[in-house]
DNA sequence: ATATTATATGTAAGCGGTTACATTTTAAGG
DNA sequence: CCTTAAAATGTAACCGCTTACATATAATAT
């Protein structure tokens, strides 16, 4: 392991070349598997370039119009186990396309749209994973227009465009509710996420598809606000608790929510799941570390993230791939938290 | 918002130039801030480029010897809810400092030294933070030489000659055993991290350390080995609750064995912490969301990863500076998973 | 053996910046 | 008003690579 003091980068295709006695661009064919190039020359680059200990400048041949092998991942934070799970996915399926990463948080720049663009524009990444949910069309028109490849992870599309990855939420939460149905629950407490969100939406929208199917009336008041963040499910879950007639299971649009929910129920004495049932959504880490776990409906997380890399890289192979969408199936993962309603 | 149709970067600094009317080269001035730019020029500049929608081109910078604002990050993966918390402090420091983070994972590419390298050689990042606890003597020493900066987050450097940041395990485990037998804990189990690092090492002799000092004998068959992973964690307890003579309190070597520890020590019926008392180390998210909530040692990660950028930086404001390693306090953090030994 | 064609390699012009150095402009001094 | 130094700007080379085009070499046909 030896690099030249000083100088980081002191190899060069110009002294590869000269080392295996050919020109430069002889040498650039060769780490471009470009045919063309006699095997014997080949394998003289090759050995001059081990030798020399050669590593190609991505700079460089970003700059020259060569491809860079990165792409960028433009993401809220990793406050979120979510979103780590997502982009642990992504890591997984890059490795094995042998591409890099760079991540963009945009918790970072603000929501200025212009600043994404930056990113985009500054070259360095052939495409762009979008784990935001709440990303403007017109970014993404812009995107579109220049032909630059990008994926929506768990965000939708209105333009029916691009490229996309989400989950089955309706379905998933039609489900959970439907559990908590037959276990005999009815007054069944639902906590909604960001309501601008489609996905949050869709689990609203299957929670009381659920109710109406089993002929359960909708009681506005067993509906609480969130935002996804524990102490939102900390808070509704208060709100909840305190009603006349409480509910005798919750069902929180997500993990993090449900982890607040049952520290507000341990707070007032109840227990989980005797006393009420919690259901949550996500099936993030930390719902097999609670106590008890967390029976929730499983998000393929990691999955998303491999796909969407999966569908950037078609875009990357064949530039007019018509735009897809993929839906993954979500599962109910019963565990601890919930039991049949005991009826006194 | 607009670019150039199927042409990502059609704005350049000659655009820009031409648009003001002066060269590329004091386009280039403005843009870096160089002094000897009339005030009146710098304006035009920046008004043409606003105009025009201007953003600078990293790559070329970066080749042209200009500085990218890109610092890599090294670490083992996101499989961790340790490393995901010291990376979310890096990010934070990152936005203030309006740097960019590349990503790279060390089991993508094998622990193959060379392949770090050819990130470091490929002239993109400034710098490198390493979160990774094994890291060749070798591979730094190759850093040193060519006298490119980098920050070891949490792993130690034989050589005395890196920059680094890391926490008083030792006092930190002292704290933890301390505590236990303050609580009248005589038997305390002690489950061991990977042996290999020295923070592991670190942890196991404040351990020692405490029980010495208390006069208390050092019982082997109490000393159980783990490696971090949570299975790990509910096989050492296993191991340990079956033992003729079982501790009354458990010592795990970090969060994440602590709550496969807890899993076990549920398992065969017990109760937490009124059967037996179990104290973790790190205090990562799950710490909270696990019931009862776990008694840990917290290791301040997001600061390392602050600290760690912050180091980085001084590196490029400077490159004479010397070497400096900091490290940050652990404390004792009491939650609701240790509690006196009952004696009957 | 020579003309023709395919294959392999070299040459040179960028890609979009930075920066040393040259040149022009402006300000200060006599 | 002219000289001289300082400040502002321009010119051009270079960073390391890719690639279109030119050229040399090898292969095939006649």
């Amino acid at each position: 392991m030896t690099l030249q003091k000083n100088n980081l980068h002191a190899i060069t295709i110009y002294d590869v070349a000269r080392e295996a006695g050919v020109s430069d661009a002889t040498v650039s064919r060769v780490f471009n598997n470009k045919e063309g190039v006699k095997e014997a020359t080949r394998a003289k680059v090759l050995n001059a370039a081990q030798k020399l200990g050669y590593v190609v400048n991505l700079q460089a041949r970003s700059l020259a119009g060569g491809k860079t092998n990165v792409i960028g991942l433009l993401i809220p934070g990793l406050d979120n186990g979510y979103v780590v799970e997502i982009v642990r996915g992504v890591d997984q399926e890059l490795a094995r396309v042998d591409y890099e990463l760079m991540v963009y948080t945009t918790h970072r720049k603000g929501n200025d749209e212009a600043s994404y663009l930056q990113y985009v524009a500054n070259g360095l990444t052939e495409g762009i994973l979008l784990v935001v949910p709440l990303l403007s069309a017109e970014f993404l028109r812009a995107l579109d227009e220049i032909g630059y490849p990008y994926v929506l992870i768990d965000a939708v599309d209105d333009t029916g465009r691009s490229f996309s990855v989400n989950v089955t939420n309706w379905e998933g939460a039609y489900k959970a509710t439907e559990y908590l149905i037959q276990l005999g629950h009815r007054r069944i407490g639902f906590i909604t996420g960001i309501l601008e969100l489609s996905s949050t939406k869709a689990r609203y929208d299957g929670y009381l598809t659920a109710l109406k199917d089993y002929d359960i009336p909708i009681d506005q008041a067993l509906i609480a606000k969130g935002d996804f963040g524990k102490n939102s499910g900390y808070l509704a879950t208060q709100h909840l608790l305190n009603l006349a007639n409480r509910p005798t299971a919750i069902f929180s649009s997500n993990d993090v929510m449900a982890l607040g929910a049952m520290d507000a129920i341990r707070e007032v004495g109840l227990r989980i799941p005797e006393d009420i049932s919690i259901i949550g959504f996500d099936d993030v880490p930390e719902a097999v570390s609670a106590y008890p776990k967390l029976t929730t409906v499983h998000q393929p997380l990691e999955e998303m993230g491999r796909v969407g890399v999966k569908l950037l890289m078609e875009q990357f192979e064949n530039p007019d791939t018509p735009s897809k969408h993929i839906t993954l199936a979500t599962r109910l993962i019963i565990r601890d938290s919930c039991q049949p309603l005991n009826r006194e």
